[in-house]
DNA sequence: TCATGTGAATTCCTTCACAGCA
DNA sequence: TGCTGTGAAGGAATTCACATGA
Protein backbone atom coordinates (compact mmCIF):
# COMPACT_ATOMS: atom_id res chain seq x y z
CA UNK A 1 0.00 0.00 0.00
CA UNK A 2 1.25 2.84 -0.27
CA UNK A 3 -0.40 6.32 1.91
CA UNK A 4 0.15 9.66 2.96
CA UNK A 5 -0.87 12.65 1.56
CA UNK A 6 -0.85 16.35 2.22
CA UNK A 7 -2.33 19.65 0.78
CA UNK A 8 -5.94 19.46 0.00
CA UNK A 9 -8.10 18.10 3.11
CA UNK A 10 -8.79 15.09 1.04
CA UNK A 11 -11.93 14.96 -1.04
CA UNK A 12 -12.59 18.05 -2.78
CA UNK A 13 -10.94 18.36 -5.78
CA UNK A 14 -13.37 20.30 -7.62
CA UNK A 15 -15.43 17.41 -6.48
CA UNK A 16 -13.59 13.97 -7.30
CA UNK A 17 -13.16 12.01 -4.40
CA UNK A 18 -9.45 10.85 -3.32
CA UNK A 19 -10.95 7.37 -3.17
CA UNK A 20 -11.85 7.53 -7.14
CA UNK A 21 -8.93 9.48 -8.12
CA UNK A 22 -7.32 6.25 -6.58
CA UNK A 23 -9.24 3.94 -8.90
CA UNK A 24 -8.81 6.24 -12.55
CA UNK A 25 -5.88 4.32 -12.82
CA UNK A 26 -7.03 0.70 -12.38
CA UNK A 27 -10.19 1.25 -14.75
CA UNK A 28 -7.76 3.09 -17.39
CA UNK A 29 -5.40 0.02 -16.89
CA UNK A 30 -8.01 -2.07 -17.66
CA UNK A 31 -9.31 -0.24 -20.15
CA UNK A 32 -5.99 -0.10 -22.18
CA UNK A 33 -6.29 -3.58 -22.33
CA UNK A 34 -9.59 -3.75 -24.00
CA UNK A 35 -8.26 -1.24 -26.35
CA UNK A 36 -5.16 -3.00 -27.34
CA UNK A 37 -7.53 -5.71 -27.95
CA UNK A 38 -9.70 -3.87 -30.27
CA UNK A 39 -12.76 -4.04 -27.46
CA UNK A 40 -14.93 -0.79 -28.60
CA UNK A 41 -17.60 -0.79 -25.82
CA UNK A 42 -17.91 -2.18 -22.34
CA UNK A 43 -20.22 -2.62 -19.44
CA UNK A 44 -20.14 -1.17 -16.42
CA UNK A 45 -20.22 -5.23 -15.39
CA UNK A 46 -17.38 -6.42 -17.73
CA UNK A 47 -14.93 -2.80 -16.59
CA UNK A 48 -15.49 -3.59 -13.47
CA UNK A 49 -14.63 -7.38 -13.49
CA UNK A 50 -11.48 -6.63 -15.00
CA UNK A 51 -10.33 -3.86 -12.77
CA UNK A 52 -11.68 -5.89 -9.44
CA UNK A 53 -14.51 -3.85 -8.31
CA UNK A 54 -17.65 -3.89 -7.95
CA UNK A 55 -19.91 -2.51 -10.92
CA UNK A 56 -21.76 0.11 -8.88
CA UNK A 57 -18.63 1.41 -7.37
CA UNK A 58 -17.59 2.20 -11.21
CA UNK A 59 -20.45 3.48 -12.19
CA UNK A 60 -20.37 6.06 -9.17
CA UNK A 61 -16.46 6.65 -9.87
CA UNK A 62 -17.51 7.53 -13.72
CA UNK A 63 -19.87 9.36 -12.84
CA UNK A 64 -18.20 12.78 -10.73
CA UNK A 65 -16.10 12.49 -14.56
CA UNK A 66 -19.41 13.12 -16.27
CA UNK A 67 -21.76 11.07 -18.48
CA UNK A 68 -19.36 9.45 -20.89
CA UNK A 69 -22.10 6.29 -20.91
CA UNK A 70 -24.13 5.17 -23.01
CA UNK A 71 -27.65 3.64 -21.37
CA UNK A 72 -28.42 0.22 -22.38
CA UNK A 73 -25.33 -0.27 -24.14
CA UNK A 74 -22.12 0.74 -22.38
CA UNK A 75 -19.22 2.80 -22.71
CA UNK A 76 -16.90 3.65 -25.76
CA UNK A 77 -13.08 2.25 -24.78
CA UNK A 78 -11.54 4.64 -26.79
CA UNK A 79 -13.11 7.37 -25.01
CA UNK A 80 -13.41 6.50 -22.14
CA UNK A 81 -9.52 5.92 -22.54
CA UNK A 82 -9.25 9.69 -23.66
CA UNK A 83 -11.49 10.87 -20.70
CA UNK A 84 -9.38 8.83 -17.77
CA UNK A 85 -6.43 10.08 -18.82
CA UNK A 86 -7.44 13.86 -19.42
CA UNK A 87 -8.78 13.77 -15.60
CA UNK A 88 -5.78 12.25 -14.24
CA UNK A 89 -2.95 14.94 -16.40
CA UNK A 90 -1.50 11.60 -18.02
CA UNK A 91 -2.18 14.09 -21.81
CA UNK A 92 0.50 15.83 -20.59
CA UNK A 93 4.13 15.15 -20.45
CA UNK A 94 5.69 14.44 -16.30
CA UNK A 95 9.07 14.55 -16.44
CA UNK A 96 10.13 12.68 -13.00
CA UNK A 97 13.69 12.72 -11.70
CA UNK A 98 14.71 9.23 -9.07
CA UNK A 99 16.89 9.86 -6.73
CA UNK A 100 18.85 6.89 -5.24
CA UNK A 101 20.30 4.57 -7.80
CA UNK A 102 20.46 1.45 -5.47
CA UNK A 103 18.68 -1.56 -6.09
CA UNK A 104 15.53 -0.02 -6.15
CA UNK A 105 16.06 2.71 -8.30
CA UNK A 106 17.16 0.87 -10.92
CA UNK A 107 14.16 -1.09 -10.52
CA UNK A 108 12.41 1.54 -11.19
CA UNK A 109 14.38 3.48 -13.65
CA UNK A 110 13.68 -0.22 -15.90
CA UNK A 111 10.18 0.24 -15.18
CA UNK A 112 8.09 0.10 -18.13
CA UNK A 113 4.98 1.55 -16.78
CA UNK A 114 6.38 4.95 -16.60
CA UNK A 115 7.31 5.85 -19.90
CA UNK A 116 4.13 4.60 -21.03
CA UNK A 117 1.73 6.62 -18.95
CA UNK A 118 3.00 10.09 -19.63
CA UNK A 119 5.99 9.70 -17.20
CA UNK A 120 9.45 10.51 -18.91
CA UNK A 121 12.59 9.62 -16.97
CA UNK A 122 14.15 13.32 -16.88
CA UNK A 123 17.23 12.31 -14.93
CA UNK A 124 18.70 9.86 -12.56
CA UNK A 125 20.33 10.83 -9.23
CA UNK A 126 22.73 9.53 -6.81
CA UNK A 127 24.83 10.96 -4.24
CA UNK A 128 27.55 8.23 -4.78
CA UNK A 129 30.48 9.54 -6.78
CA UNK A 130 31.49 5.77 -7.79
CA UNK A 131 27.96 5.47 -9.85
CA UNK A 132 28.12 8.85 -11.93
CA UNK A 133 28.55 8.77 -15.65
CA UNK A 134 27.55 4.87 -15.23
CA UNK A 135 24.76 4.21 -17.40
CA UNK A 136 21.21 2.33 -15.71
CA UNK A 137 18.44 1.92 -17.98
CA UNK A 138 20.10 3.52 -20.53
CA UNK A 139 21.05 6.58 -18.80
CA UNK A 140 24.16 7.72 -17.13
CA UNK A 141 23.56 8.19 -13.21
CA UNK A 142 24.08 11.84 -12.38
CA UNK A 143 25.58 13.40 -9.04
CA UNK A 144 23.45 14.92 -6.47
CA UNK A 145 25.45 17.72 -7.06
CA UNK A 146 23.76 18.66 -10.11
CA UNK A 147 20.10 17.72 -8.61
CA UNK A 148 18.35 21.81 -8.56
CA UNK A 149 20.06 22.96 -11.92
CA UNK A 150 18.74 19.15 -13.20
CA UNK A 151 14.91 19.99 -11.57
CA UNK A 152 15.01 23.85 -12.90
CA UNK A 153 16.16 23.12 -16.57
CA UNK A 154 13.42 20.06 -17.26
CA UNK A 155 11.00 21.92 -15.27
CA UNK A 156 10.43 19.04 -12.87
CA UNK A 157 7.63 18.54 -10.45
CA UNK A 158 7.76 14.94 -9.63
CA UNK A 159 10.29 13.68 -7.66
CA UNK A 160 10.88 9.81 -6.66
CA UNK A 161 12.99 9.27 -3.61
CA UNK A 162 14.69 5.55 -3.32
CA UNK A 163 17.19 6.49 -0.85
CA UNK A 164 18.22 5.04 1.91
CA UNK A 165 16.00 6.19 5.15
CA UNK A 166 18.81 8.33 6.44
CA UNK A 167 19.12 10.37 3.38
CA UNK A 168 15.32 11.03 2.60
CA UNK A 169 14.33 14.07 4.51
CA UNK A 170 17.17 16.00 3.34
CA UNK A 171 16.86 14.57 -0.57
CA UNK A 172 12.58 16.05 -0.29
CA UNK A 173 13.94 19.28 1.01
CA UNK A 174 16.61 20.16 -1.85
CA UNK A 175 13.65 18.67 -4.19
CA UNK A 176 11.14 20.83 -3.10
CA UNK A 177 13.56 24.07 -2.46
CA UNK A 178 14.27 23.08 -6.46
CA UNK A 179 10.67 23.72 -7.65
CA UNK A 180 9.25 19.89 -6.97
CA UNK A 181 5.31 19.72 -5.53
CA UNK A 182 4.72 16.02 -5.54
CA UNK A 183 6.98 13.42 -4.10
CA UNK A 184 6.47 9.73 -4.42
CA UNK A 185 8.76 7.97 -1.43
CA UNK A 186 9.92 4.50 -1.28
CA UNK A 187 12.36 5.52 2.33
CA UNK A 188 11.12 3.89 5.35
CA UNK A 189 10.24 7.62 6.69
CA UNK A 190 7.52 10.35 7.49
CA UNK A 191 8.72 13.14 5.58
CA UNK A 192 7.44 16.56 6.53
CA UNK A 193 7.63 18.94 3.98
CA UNK A 194 5.37 21.97 3.52
CA UNK A 195 1.98 22.80 2.97
CA UNK A 196 1.52 22.53 -0.73
CA UNK A 197 3.23 19.80 -1.88
CA UNK A 198 2.09 16.03 -1.93
CA UNK A 199 3.84 12.87 -0.81
CA UNK A 200 2.56 9.57 -1.47
CA UNK A 201 4.68 6.46 0.26
CA UNK A 202 5.09 3.33 -0.71
CA UNK A 203 6.29 0.91 2.12
CA UNK A 204 7.00 -2.73 1.11
CA UNK A 205 7.72 -3.73 4.69
CA UNK A 206 4.56 -1.85 6.18
CA UNK A 207 2.43 -4.04 3.43
CA UNK A 208 3.70 -7.35 4.56
CA UNK A 209 3.33 -6.63 8.10
CA UNK A 210 -0.53 -6.00 7.06
CA UNK A 211 -0.91 -9.21 5.18
CA UNK A 212 0.62 -10.71 8.38
CA UNK A 213 -1.88 -9.32 10.79
CA UNK A 214 -4.39 -11.10 8.67
CA UNK A 215 -2.40 -14.09 7.85
CA UNK A 216 -2.49 -14.77 11.65
CA UNK A 217 -6.35 -14.38 12.17
CA UNK A 218 -6.41 -17.59 9.70
CA UNK A 219 -4.38 -19.20 11.35
CA UNK A 220 -5.83 -18.38 14.64
CA UNK A 221 -9.30 -19.76 13.47
CA UNK A 222 -8.31 -22.82 14.27
CA UNK A 223 -6.75 -25.83 11.63
CA UNK A 224 -10.03 -26.62 10.67
CA UNK A 225 -11.22 -23.37 9.27
CA UNK A 226 -7.30 -23.20 7.69
CA UNK A 227 -8.53 -26.34 5.86
CA UNK A 228 -11.60 -25.58 4.53
CA UNK A 229 -10.00 -22.44 2.80
CA UNK A 230 -7.43 -24.17 1.49
CA UNK A 231 -9.60 -26.66 -0.17
CA UNK A 232 -12.68 -24.58 -1.02
CA UNK A 233 -10.11 -22.65 -2.97
CA UNK A 234 -10.47 -25.58 -5.67
CA UNK A 235 -7.06 -25.34 -5.90
CA UNK A 236 -6.05 -28.43 -4.44
CA UNK A 237 -4.04 -27.37 -1.80
CA UNK A 238 -2.34 -30.14 0.01
CA UNK A 239 -3.06 -28.43 3.39
CA UNK A 240 0.50 -28.58 4.37
CA UNK A 241 2.09 -25.99 5.52
CA UNK A 242 0.21 -23.67 6.06
CA UNK A 243 1.29 -22.50 9.16
CA UNK A 244 5.04 -23.14 10.84
CA UNK A 245 3.84 -25.02 13.94
CA UNK A 246 6.87 -24.47 15.78
CA UNK A 247 6.41 -20.87 15.00
CA UNK A 248 2.77 -20.49 16.33
CA UNK A 249 3.49 -22.69 19.37
CA UNK A 250 6.33 -19.85 20.04
CA UNK A 251 4.31 -16.91 19.59
CA UNK A 252 1.48 -18.67 21.47
CA UNK A 253 3.35 -19.25 24.68
CA UNK A 254 4.92 -15.70 25.08
CA UNK A 255 1.61 -14.22 24.74
CA UNK A 256 0.60 -15.95 27.80
CA UNK A 257 3.08 -14.67 29.56
CA UNK A 258 2.28 -12.36 32.29
CA UNK A 259 1.08 -8.49 31.50
CA UNK A 260 4.55 -6.57 32.88
CA UNK A 261 7.44 -8.12 30.91
CA UNK A 262 8.38 -6.97 27.56
CA UNK A 263 10.72 -8.88 25.37
CA UNK A 264 13.18 -7.34 23.11
CA UNK A 265 11.60 -7.83 19.43
CA UNK A 266 12.13 -5.96 16.43
CA UNK A 267 16.37 -5.79 16.45
CA UNK A 268 15.75 -2.81 13.69
CA UNK B 1 -0.60 3.56 -2.31
CA UNK B 2 -1.26 0.23 -2.13
CA UNK B 3 -4.27 -1.24 -2.70
CA UNK B 4 -6.43 -4.65 -2.80
CA UNK B 5 -7.59 -6.71 -0.59
CA UNK B 6 -9.57 -10.06 -0.72
CA UNK B 7 -11.13 -11.98 2.01
CA UNK B 8 -12.81 -10.68 5.22
CA UNK B 9 -15.45 -8.19 4.61
CA UNK B 10 -13.17 -4.83 5.49
CA UNK B 11 -13.34 -4.38 8.70
CA UNK B 12 -14.03 -6.91 11.82
CA UNK B 13 -11.04 -8.65 12.22
CA UNK B 14 -12.01 -9.30 16.06
CA UNK B 15 -12.97 -5.52 15.66
CA UNK B 16 -9.54 -3.84 14.45
CA UNK B 17 -11.03 -1.80 12.00
CA UNK B 18 -8.68 -2.32 8.75
CA UNK B 19 -7.65 1.28 8.51
CA UNK B 20 -6.19 1.15 11.73
CA UNK B 21 -4.63 -2.24 11.36
CA UNK B 22 -2.60 -0.06 8.00
CA UNK B 23 -1.57 2.40 10.12
CA UNK B 24 0.04 0.09 13.19
CA UNK B 25 3.03 -0.86 11.31
CA UNK B 26 3.85 3.19 11.10
CA UNK B 27 3.54 3.55 14.67
CA UNK B 28 5.56 0.95 15.36
CA UNK B 29 8.06 2.26 13.44
CA UNK B 30 7.84 5.46 14.86
CA UNK B 31 8.29 3.48 18.14
CA UNK B 32 11.01 1.72 17.36
CA UNK B 33 12.92 5.17 16.67
CA UNK B 34 11.96 6.17 19.94
CA UNK B 35 13.10 2.75 21.76
CA UNK B 36 16.57 2.64 20.08
CA UNK B 37 16.96 6.27 21.46
CA UNK B 38 16.23 4.71 24.76
CA UNK B 39 12.88 7.04 25.16
CA UNK B 40 10.74 5.66 27.86
CA UNK B 41 7.35 7.03 27.33
CA UNK B 42 5.79 9.16 24.66
CA UNK B 43 2.52 10.99 24.66
CA UNK B 44 0.01 10.47 22.03
CA UNK B 45 0.64 14.17 20.53
CA UNK B 46 4.56 13.34 19.77
CA UNK B 47 3.78 9.89 18.70
CA UNK B 48 1.76 11.04 16.24
CA UNK B 49 3.68 13.53 15.56
CA UNK B 50 6.42 10.88 14.07
CA UNK B 51 3.94 8.71 12.75
CA UNK B 52 2.17 11.63 10.51
CA UNK B 53 -1.24 11.68 11.64
CA UNK B 54 -3.50 13.26 14.74
CA UNK B 55 -3.12 12.26 17.89
CA UNK B 56 -7.23 11.68 17.98
CA UNK B 57 -7.07 8.89 15.15
CA UNK B 58 -3.71 7.66 17.16
CA UNK B 59 -5.45 7.26 20.92
CA UNK B 60 -8.65 5.77 18.74
CA UNK B 61 -6.10 3.34 16.85
CA UNK B 62 -4.80 2.14 20.48
CA UNK B 63 -8.76 1.88 22.39
CA UNK B 64 -9.05 -0.85 19.68
CA UNK B 65 -6.02 -2.79 20.45
CA UNK B 66 -6.39 -2.33 24.90
CA UNK B 67 -6.01 0.61 27.10
CA UNK B 68 -2.06 0.46 26.77
CA UNK B 69 -1.18 4.46 27.90
CA UNK B 70 -1.51 5.88 31.13
CA UNK B 71 -3.63 8.95 31.96
CA UNK B 72 -1.44 11.92 32.69
CA UNK B 73 1.76 10.37 31.12
CA UNK B 74 1.97 8.83 28.30
CA UNK B 75 2.65 5.30 26.37
CA UNK B 76 5.50 3.24 27.91
CA UNK B 77 7.32 2.72 24.63
CA UNK B 78 8.68 -0.70 24.74
CA UNK B 79 5.67 -2.13 26.25
CA UNK B 80 3.55 -0.76 23.13
CA UNK B 81 6.45 -1.90 20.63
CA UNK B 82 5.66 -5.27 22.22
CA UNK B 83 1.81 -4.99 22.31
CA UNK B 84 1.65 -3.89 18.46
CA UNK B 85 3.90 -6.39 17.28
CA UNK B 86 2.34 -9.05 18.85
CA UNK B 87 -0.90 -7.85 17.32
CA UNK B 88 0.20 -7.70 13.56
CA UNK B 89 1.81 -11.68 14.81
CA UNK B 90 5.86 -9.86 14.09
CA UNK B 91 6.50 -12.04 17.10
CA UNK B 92 6.34 -14.88 15.13
CA UNK B 93 8.55 -15.95 12.28
CA UNK B 94 7.07 -15.74 8.47
CA UNK B 95 8.77 -17.46 5.94
CA UNK B 96 8.50 -15.33 2.48
CA UNK B 97 9.14 -16.21 -1.00
CA UNK B 98 9.79 -13.90 -3.67
CA UNK B 99 9.13 -14.87 -7.15
CA UNK B 100 11.03 -12.86 -10.09
CA UNK B 101 14.31 -11.69 -9.60
CA UNK B 102 14.72 -8.82 -11.91
CA UNK B 103 15.57 -5.83 -11.02
CA UNK B 104 12.67 -5.32 -9.40
CA UNK B 105 13.00 -8.47 -6.87
CA UNK B 106 16.46 -7.79 -6.25
CA UNK B 107 15.35 -4.99 -4.52
CA UNK B 108 13.43 -6.97 -2.12
CA UNK B 109 15.93 -9.74 -1.71
CA UNK B 110 18.19 -7.07 0.00
CA UNK B 111 15.33 -4.99 1.61
CA UNK B 112 16.66 -4.88 5.00
CA UNK B 113 12.95 -4.09 6.14
CA UNK B 114 11.93 -7.61 5.59
CA UNK B 115 14.03 -9.26 8.03
CA UNK B 116 14.28 -6.37 10.75
CA UNK B 117 10.58 -7.42 11.17
CA UNK B 118 10.14 -11.39 11.42
CA UNK B 119 9.96 -11.98 7.72
CA UNK B 120 12.64 -14.05 6.41
CA UNK B 121 13.15 -14.62 3.36
CA UNK B 122 13.12 -18.33 2.39
CA UNK B 123 13.86 -18.73 -1.12
CA UNK B 124 14.21 -16.25 -4.42
CA UNK B 125 12.76 -18.09 -7.60
CA UNK B 126 12.72 -16.95 -11.46
CA UNK B 127 12.09 -18.76 -14.56
CA UNK B 128 14.84 -18.00 -16.06
CA UNK B 129 17.15 -21.07 -16.22
CA UNK B 130 19.90 -19.21 -17.11
CA UNK B 131 19.37 -17.23 -13.40
CA UNK B 132 19.34 -20.81 -11.38
CA UNK B 133 22.06 -20.84 -8.82
CA UNK B 134 23.43 -17.36 -9.36
CA UNK B 135 23.47 -15.50 -5.65
CA UNK B 136 21.04 -12.51 -5.15
CA UNK B 137 21.46 -10.81 -1.36
CA UNK B 138 23.98 -13.72 -0.69
CA UNK B 139 21.25 -16.38 -1.88
CA UNK B 140 21.16 -18.76 -4.95
CA UNK B 141 17.87 -18.04 -7.01
CA UNK B 142 15.91 -20.98 -7.58
CA UNK B 143 14.27 -22.06 -10.44
CA UNK B 144 9.93 -22.00 -10.88
CA UNK B 145 9.92 -25.85 -11.20
CA UNK B 146 11.10 -25.91 -7.54
CA UNK B 147 8.27 -23.68 -5.91
CA UNK B 148 5.81 -26.27 -4.94
CA UNK B 149 8.52 -27.97 -2.89
CA UNK B 150 9.92 -25.14 -1.75
CA UNK B 151 6.69 -23.66 -0.27
CA UNK B 152 5.81 -26.89 1.64
CA UNK B 153 9.33 -27.29 2.80
CA UNK B 154 9.13 -24.08 4.29
CA UNK B 155 5.83 -23.71 5.74
CA UNK B 156 5.50 -20.46 3.92
CA UNK B 157 2.42 -18.69 3.73
CA UNK B 158 3.00 -15.41 2.32
CA UNK B 159 4.44 -14.81 -1.32
CA UNK B 160 5.46 -11.76 -3.05
CA UNK B 161 5.21 -11.64 -6.85
CA UNK B 162 7.47 -9.84 -9.14
CA UNK B 163 7.37 -11.09 -12.47
CA UNK B 164 6.42 -9.00 -15.43
CA UNK B 165 2.42 -8.70 -15.46
CA UNK B 166 1.82 -12.10 -17.87
CA UNK B 167 3.27 -14.22 -15.40
CA UNK B 168 1.60 -13.11 -12.44
CA UNK B 169 -2.07 -14.91 -12.40
CA UNK B 170 0.00 -18.25 -13.36
CA UNK B 171 2.49 -17.94 -10.46
CA UNK B 172 0.27 -16.90 -7.83
CA UNK B 173 -2.06 -19.86 -8.32
CA UNK B 174 0.84 -22.19 -8.18
CA UNK B 175 1.44 -20.46 -4.88
CA UNK B 176 -1.78 -20.98 -3.79
CA UNK B 177 -2.24 -24.32 -4.59
CA UNK B 178 0.88 -25.09 -2.48
CA UNK B 179 -0.45 -23.51 0.60
CA UNK B 180 0.17 -19.71 0.28
CA UNK B 181 -2.29 -17.68 1.47
CA UNK B 182 -1.41 -14.36 1.42
CA UNK B 183 0.25 -12.76 -1.80
CA UNK B 184 1.99 -9.25 -2.38
CA UNK B 185 1.48 -8.34 -5.77
CA UNK B 186 3.85 -5.90 -7.71
CA UNK B 187 3.06 -6.89 -11.25
CA UNK B 188 0.76 -4.70 -12.81
CA UNK B 189 -2.21 -6.71 -12.78
CA UNK B 190 -5.33 -7.69 -10.75
CA UNK B 191 -5.21 -11.03 -9.54
CA UNK B 192 -8.12 -13.25 -9.08
CA UNK B 193 -7.69 -15.55 -6.48
CA UNK B 194 -10.19 -17.75 -3.99
CA UNK B 195 -12.10 -16.96 -1.25
CA UNK B 196 -9.49 -16.98 1.70
CA UNK B 197 -6.07 -15.54 -0.15
CA UNK B 198 -5.24 -12.31 0.54
CA UNK B 199 -3.94 -10.19 -2.04
CA UNK B 200 -2.09 -6.66 -1.32
CA UNK B 201 -0.77 -4.89 -4.83
CA UNK B 202 1.58 -2.10 -4.70
CA UNK B 203 1.73 -0.46 -8.12
CA UNK B 204 4.45 2.13 -8.64
CA UNK B 205 3.01 3.78 -11.84
CA UNK B 206 -0.77 3.87 -10.18
CA UNK B 207 0.91 5.83 -7.36
CA UNK B 208 2.40 8.24 -9.65
CA UNK B 209 -0.97 8.51 -11.47
CA UNK B 210 -2.17 9.93 -8.30
CA UNK B 211 0.54 12.34 -8.02
CA UNK B 212 -0.01 13.62 -11.28
CA UNK B 213 -3.70 14.39 -11.08
CA UNK B 214 -2.82 16.52 -7.79
CA UNK B 215 0.41 17.53 -9.56
CA UNK B 216 -2.34 18.83 -12.73
CA UNK B 217 -5.07 20.48 -10.09
CA UNK B 218 -2.33 22.68 -8.93
CA UNK B 219 -1.42 23.93 -11.55
CA UNK B 220 -4.60 24.77 -12.81
CA UNK B 221 -5.32 26.74 -9.92
CA UNK B 222 -3.35 29.52 -12.05
CA UNK B 223 0.29 30.68 -11.35
CA UNK B 224 -0.47 32.82 -9.00
CA UNK B 225 -1.75 30.00 -6.61
CA UNK B 226 1.69 27.99 -7.61
CA UNK B 227 3.76 30.90 -6.69
CA UNK B 228 1.92 31.59 -3.67
CA UNK B 229 2.44 27.78 -2.29
CA UNK B 230 6.05 27.63 -3.64
CA UNK B 231 6.77 30.27 -1.38
CA UNK B 232 4.56 30.21 1.62
CA UNK B 233 6.75 26.74 2.09
CA UNK B 234 9.60 28.66 3.48
CA UNK B 235 11.52 26.67 0.85
CA UNK B 236 13.17 29.51 -1.19
CA UNK B 237 11.76 28.23 -4.35
CA UNK B 238 13.08 30.09 -7.39
CA UNK B 239 9.15 29.79 -8.45
CA UNK B 240 10.70 28.57 -11.86
CA UNK B 241 10.27 25.16 -13.34
CA UNK B 242 6.41 24.17 -11.66
CA UNK B 243 4.98 23.54 -15.00
CA UNK B 244 5.99 22.74 -18.17
CA UNK B 245 4.32 25.42 -20.25
CA UNK B 246 4.17 23.51 -23.31
CA UNK B 247 2.86 20.64 -22.08
CA UNK B 248 0.30 22.38 -20.28
CA UNK B 249 -0.82 24.47 -22.93
CA UNK B 250 -1.30 21.27 -25.52
CA UNK B 251 -3.20 19.63 -22.74
CA UNK B 252 -5.78 22.65 -22.37
CA UNK B 253 -6.12 22.94 -26.35
CA UNK B 254 -6.96 18.95 -26.73
CA UNK B 255 -9.38 19.60 -23.49
CA UNK B 256 -11.21 21.93 -25.56
CA UNK B 257 -11.61 20.04 -28.79
CA UNK B 258 -15.64 19.18 -29.39
CA UNK B 259 -16.37 15.78 -27.47
CA UNK B 260 -16.46 13.20 -30.40
CA UNK B 261 -12.77 12.79 -31.15
CA UNK B 262 -10.88 10.25 -29.63
CA UNK B 263 -7.19 10.87 -29.74
CA UNK B 264 -4.97 7.83 -29.22
CA UNK B 265 -3.28 8.69 -25.92
CA UNK B 266 -0.99 6.17 -24.25
CA UNK B 267 0.90 3.60 -26.35
CA UNK B 268 0.96 1.16 -23.87
C1' DT C 1 -3.09 18.76 36.47
C1' DC C 2 -2.58 16.53 32.30
C1' DA C 3 -3.05 13.16 28.72
C1' DT C 4 -5.70 9.05 27.86
C1' DG C 5 -9.87 6.77 26.35
C1' DT C 6 -14.30 7.16 24.27
C1' DG C 7 -19.25 8.45 23.29
C1' DA C 8 -21.23 11.49 19.90
C1' DA C 9 -21.05 14.20 15.72
C1' DT C 10 -19.38 14.52 11.28
C1' DT C 11 -17.56 13.42 7.03
C1' DC C 12 -16.44 10.21 3.62
C1' DC C 13 -17.17 5.98 1.07
C1' DT C 14 -19.81 2.14 -0.49
C1' DT C 15 -23.81 -0.22 -1.72
C1' DC C 16 -28.60 -0.50 -2.88
C1' DA C 17 -32.23 -0.07 -5.85
C1' DC C 18 -34.52 1.95 -9.39
C1' DA C 19 -35.80 5.87 -12.55
C1' DG C 20 -34.59 7.19 -17.05
C1' DC C 21 -32.86 6.81 -21.48
C1' DA C 22 -30.86 4.59 -25.78
C1' DT D 1 -35.15 -4.49 -22.99
C1' DG D 2 -30.82 -3.55 -20.81
C1' DC D 3 -27.49 -0.78 -18.79
C1' DT D 4 -26.29 3.71 -17.17
C1' DG D 5 -26.60 7.35 -13.80
C1' DT D 6 -27.90 8.66 -9.28
C1' DG D 7 -30.78 9.72 -5.09
C1' DA D 8 -31.04 7.58 -0.76
C1' DA D 9 -29.58 4.32 2.78
C1' DG D 10 -26.10 2.22 5.24
C1' DG D 11 -21.33 1.68 6.97
C1' DA D 12 -16.75 2.97 7.95
C1' DA D 13 -13.36 6.28 9.24
C1' DT D 14 -12.17 10.60 11.21
C1' DT D 15 -12.64 14.24 14.28
C1' DC D 16 -14.52 16.57 18.26
C1' DA D 17 -14.76 17.39 22.92
C1' DC D 18 -14.80 16.02 27.46
C1' DA D 19 -15.34 12.74 31.38
C1' DT D 20 -12.07 9.91 33.67
C1' DG D 21 -8.38 8.47 36.24
C1' DA D 22 -3.33 8.33 37.20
Amino acid sequence: MATGRTHRPATRSRGIPEATVARLPLYLRALTALSERSVPTVSSEELAAAAGVNSAKLRKDFSYLGSYGTRGVGYDVEYLVYQISRELGLTQDWPVVIVGIGNLGAALANYGGFASRGFRVAALIDADPAMAGKPVAGMPVQHTDELEKIIEDNGVSIGVIATPAGAAQQVSERLIAAGVTSILNFAPTVLSVPEGVDVRKVDLSIELQILAFHEQRKAGEGAAAAAAVASSAGGAAPAAAVVPPAGRAAAVARKGNPEGDVPAVMPA
